[in-house]
DNA sequence: AGTATAGGTTTTTTT
DNA sequence: AACCTATACT
């Protein structure tokens, strides 16, 4: 080789490491181009965590000259991993397709799909998804003979996926003496049972499996040990014990991991996620190196300082000092709403400002604790003409309707779905009530055979009245006449043939009123998703899945979100826990009140506070410019008025970081003030509902409601110290603030 | 068998 | 307020 293209070789690779590097501070250039081969970056939040993970993979890639095809990237979340597969194909201008990035359980049912018979499973297995597993464990309550008050499905639900985040099987439980115990137990067992003879795979048992399936075949193992010389993971906090292990198997005698996370992120604690997986990885890896991510280049100077203030109040915490070089910025405002709708109110018109000034509309973000709360701040924006999208809540696949054609889609191509047999059976009404259902039913338990085969044997032997048995044999002559039909049509041909054959298209039009409209548009457009399901996307390992069944994979691993919005430009509301990973420039948390965040549950738990604390540190440190916190004096919740106290994080923020905002007069001033004037308030009509006012014995409150009128009227009204009280106003001798 | 009504229960967060 | 279940009615 001569000397000049030596040169020319080296100047082009010098050009891609500096452009991979130059934008990077010295911490994140240390974790990307570091030689060490286990490393854990503890990266704070708006550190560039995930620009490290992509500038580490184009490092790998572009410098180190390994082939993608090499690279295996974990995430949490779907979008997480859409997020990232985008930035590395813009950062290095090539398709980025060879490259594994996936979610820990879409990369785990890939891997199922591709060696199924070795991890024990049918080929035609179907994913099911929370809601089917609860219908599910009802269905074997009942069977069982189990009394649902006293073993709660959600419970045992509960009980069922913690074991399997714990990688806990049935057969490894150790029940004891304890009779609560034992049976729980019982039910994991018929649940496991249920599920192998079903072909049917929850959640956490996509995980479990493919921890098993690389565990138990040492083929597997070493092909996939050979093939991944580089994993990277994402938000390593959030991994459970499951997750962690596939891991560690995964990286075995290579020890080739490279790890990003943020212990005060961590926010699944409730899911089985295992914050001491960074401590076991400092065990388990010992060559590993640590890098800290401590500069923060998304928020003011006010806004980080209040994050850092809250998450300094947890114990344990691996300790870390973000700082930012940007400039303190505007101070946090607080608004104490009157109520849930004045809150939203509060919010909706700081928006329009916002727009009013020039703002987009994508730079907004309303978080919230639980889904419950959108639905004030989406009749506002409703009524002010502000498009918004809502994230979570009842997804597109997840809907009724659209679980039903599934439903049918899932008979097709596997009759002992037993779950769907059950959904749709009677849907639409056929005839076929609950008695015939449980005769099936106590068949398919005696024979161990599923619930299609157990009709078919009933109808064989009618040992059913002839109307049930007719109204059976023509529910088996449309499964088999719609697979029939199917066979060689396209995948949006054979949901449009279900969703019109079955009836199910007529059955839910004739839903009440305003209800029908919309189920039967949903159908619609779910034969329209099918359509434009992307099937080049075909991944390698599942060729030999048929589009039908890629597509109901589809539906239970990614049962949200439609990315038809992704370009209109809406304001966003969406909880805490997804609003993870994301920033924008004008960020409302709301709803900071005790017992709805924190939440009730886990008012009474050390352990469970503190994952609130790092969900609200998680939600101030969404934003970027302005922060908006806001609590209700009264709210309207589970159909009950109730009457919150401010959350303690509000108290836990720095009141130099805080402004107060009143709407009405736009005087603000710092929380800790004392009262500046006060007149007398005399005459009715004086005040109104969420005035501030104070009593001489009571001390401050605000007013929640009125009653009566002249001489008799009397309020109702919230004292931070006294609590709620009704007074006569005539003789409460009360003063605004 | 299917539908309507009443009454009781419920809610964290997601793959 | 919304959802599910049990019961009564057609």
């Amino acid at each position: 080789m001569s000397s000049e293209t030596t040169l020319a070789t080296n100047v082009a690779h010098n050009n891609a490491v500096t452009a991979l590097i130059s934008t990077l501070n010295d911490a994140q250039c240390q974790a990307v181009t570091t030689p060490a081969h286990s490393v854990l970056v503890l990266a704070g939040a708006g550190s560039g965590k995930t620009r490290v993970l992509v500038h580490r993979i184009a490092w790998q890639i572009q410098v180190m000259g390994t082939s993608m095809h090499s690279i295996l990237a974990v995430t949490f979340t779907n979008k997480a991993a859409k997020e990232m597969r985008g930035r590395i194909e813009d950062l290095l201008q090539v398709s980025a397709r060879a490259m594994w990035i996936g979610t820990f359980h879409g990369l785990a049912h890939r891997l199922l799909r591709s060696h199924a018979k070795q991890a024990n499973l049918p080929d035609t297995f179907q994913v099911m998804d929370t809601s089917d597993q609860l219908r599910l464990i009802k269905r074997l309550l009942a069977g069982l003979n189990l009394d649902e008050d006293k073993w709660p499905p959600r419970q045992v639900q509960w009980y069922i996926n913690g074991q399997k985040d714990e990688g806990i099987r049935a057969k490894h439980c150790v029940a004891g003496y304890d009779l609560y115990q034992q049976n729980q137990l019982k039910i994991y067992q018929a649940y496991e049972a249920l599920c192998e003879r079903s072909g049917l795979v929850d959640f956490g048992e996509l995980l479990l499996r493919a921890h098993e399936l690389l565990r138990d075949n040492p083929d597997v193992l070493a092909f996939y040990q050979q093939r991944f010389r580089h994993v990277l993971v994402d938000e390593f906090q959030d991994t459970n014990t499951v997750q962690y292990a596939w891991l560690r198997l995964l990286t075995q005698g290579r020890d080739d991991i490279f790890v990003v996370g943020d212990d005060d992120q961590s926010i699944y604690g409730w899911r089985g996620a295992k914050v001491e997986n960074i401590f076991s990885f400092q065990k388990h890896y010992p060559d590993h190196q640590i890098i800290k991510l401590e500069q923060n280049y998304r928020s003011t100077g006010f806004i980080l300082k209040a994050a850092n203030a809250v998450v300094a109040n947890n114990e344990g915490r691996m300790g870390k000092a973000l700082w930012t070089a940007s400039a303190d910025g505007d101070p946090i405002a607080l608004y104490a709403a009157f109520n849930e709708q004045d809150e939203a109110y509060f919010v909706v018109e700081r928006i329009r400002s916002w727009l009013k000034d020039g703002g987009k509309h994508n730079d907004v973000a309303i978080l919230y604790r639980s889904n419950a709360q959108s639905r004030q701040f989406e009749e506002r924006l409703m009524t002010a003409a502000i498009p918004y999208r809502v994230y979570g809540g009842l997804r597109f696949f997840e809907r009724a309707e659209i679980k039903n054609a599934l439903a049918y889609l899932r008979m097709v191509t596997n009759r002992h779905d037993d779950a769907s047999f059950e959904r749709i059976i009677n849907t639409p009404t056929r005839g076929i009530g609950a008695k015939t259902v449980d005769d099936i039913r106590q068949v398919a338990r005696d024979q161990g055979i599923s619930l299609w085969a157990a009709m078919l044997l009933c109808v064989e032997q009618g040992q059913l009245s002839a109307r049930a048995s007719n109204a059976l044999a023509s529910f088996a002559q449309l499964i088999k006449h719609l697979d029939q039909l199917a066979e060689d049509l396209e995948l949006f041909e054979k949901v449009q043939l279900v969703v019109e054959k079955t009836g199910l298209l007529d059955f839910h039009s004739k839903e009440k009123a305003d209800k029908g409209d919309e189920k039967v548009e949903n159908l619609h457009e779910l034969v329209n998703a099918a359509r434009l399901f992307d099937f080049d996307s075909t991944l390698e390992g599942m060729e030999n899945l048929s589009e039908l069944d890629m597509f109901l994979a589809y539906a239970s691993l990614e049962a949200g979100d439609m990315q038809a919005d992704d370009f209109e430009d809406c304001v966003q509301l969406m909880t805490l826990h997804s609003a993870k990973g994301l920033e924008f420039k004008l960020v409302f948390l709301v709803g900071l009140e005790e017992g709805l965040f924190p939440s009730q549950q886990s008012l009474d738990d050390a352990g469970r506070l503190q994952e609130e604390r790092r969900l609200c540190y998680v939600g101030i440190t969404r934003a970027m410019q302005y922060l908006y916190v806001s609590y209700a004096e009264s709210r309207r919740l589970y159909g009950r008025e109730s009457y919150p106290r401010p959350s303690r994080f509000l108290r836990e923020i720095p009141s130099e970081c805080v402004q107060e905002v009143r709407l009405r007069a736009e005087v603000s001033r710092p929380v800790t003030a004392v009262k500046t004037y006060s007149a007398p308030l005399q005459a009715q009509g004086q005040y109104c509902l969420g005035q501030r006012v104070s009593h001489i014995k009571f001390g401050e409150g605000v007013i929640l409601q009125t009653e009566g009128a002249g001489e008799q009227e009397r309020v109702q009204i919230n004292f931070k110290q006294a609590g709620i009280k009704w007074l006569m106003l005539a003789y409460a001798k009360l003063n605004a603030m």
